[in-house]
DNA sequence: GTCAGTGCAAACTTTTTGCAACTAC
DNA sequence: GTAGTTGCAAAAAGTTTGCACTGAC
């Protein structure tokens, strides 16, 4: 599926969850829904805000940004992640399922998927709860920090034989 | 190990940590740490803040303890959540690895335990990057909203039918 | 005695809310 | 026409920061 065919989907799938739970169809709605299918990776508001008044010319304000997000987050087309300060959000149809790997030093996020680790946790019995969707953060050094410390315990090391 | 006897070890821990690292051991430090290992379930500044003030009659400033939980969590003494609105910590030491069930309707959080899924994160080779704990959430419904939501729908299904 | 740590208030950031104007239906 | 949406600005909520004072070392 080419990236204009998802694009018809999920404007699709919009307008039914739009006219299933009564809200209206406005032309904010589908520029933010475009918008935000254009952008491959993680983003926040304000930079959703940016990106939408500078590259596509399209003037909405945050607090429709906030109210859109949330329609689409319920009409599963957006999913929203909390790491860092501000909320992160991703589109989520047609998109290969991914976990994050978080740097507690350097706050650099990246995505690896793994078909393993997914079915783990799809065929996890769950007690008294329906899965819908999961996160998953793992939490550690990136390869650069991870050097920078190796780096930082032989100074300290060194120190120590000095004396 | 008891209550106590893990409070013991962890003030220890504390200790060690911040003569390694050049920080003052101060009373504020301490009964912060004594506090939150006092509670069992997750908490946010706020009502740990309130906890403090209430129930164990020691004031401290809101700063202190955004300054004291960044040195907890470097000690490994405590974990970040980030659910919901505001940031929510939780003890670490001693406790057992559980992951975390969302219900997106609610808000609601429980925990749950499995150790297939902790030995399939735990076990999952990662490029460039060093694994130090790790967060499993799963969203969905509860067992009462998922209840509600059934309800919801027959009595659409009802009301079609009436036509 | 010195400087890290604390408390307080102000500042800052992100998100929510109230209200008038607008527009999809 | 009407009620759901939008934009704006103000407010709220959570977190950080600057500064004077305190107390651990």
């Amino acid at each position: 599926m080419d990236n204009q065919q998802v694009k018809d989907t999920v404007k699709q799938i919009f307008t039914e969850y739009l006219t299933l739970n009564g809200h209206r169809k406005t032309p904010e709605r589908y520029a933010i829904l475009d918008t935000i299918y254009s952008i491959e990776e993680h983003f926040d508001i304000d930079s959703l805000y940016i990106r939408m008044a500078e590259q596509e010319n399209f003037r909405v304000s945050r607090a429709t940004l906030y109210n859109t997000i949330i329609l689409l987050i319920n009409a599963n087309l957006v999913v929203k992640h909390q790491f860092g300060n501000s909320s992160q959000y991703e589109k989520c149809y047609n998109c290969e399922t991914h976990h994050h790997q978080i740097c507690t030093q350097c706050g650099k996020v990246t995505e690896f998927q793994s078909e393993e680790l997914q079915n783990a946790i799809t065929n996890t019995r769950l007690k008294n709860f329906k899965l819908s969707h999961y996160s998953l953060y793992i939490y550690g050094s990136c390869s650069k920090c991870s050097r920078i410390n190796k780096m930082k315990q032989k100074k300290i090391h060194n120190q120590k034989k000095e004396k």
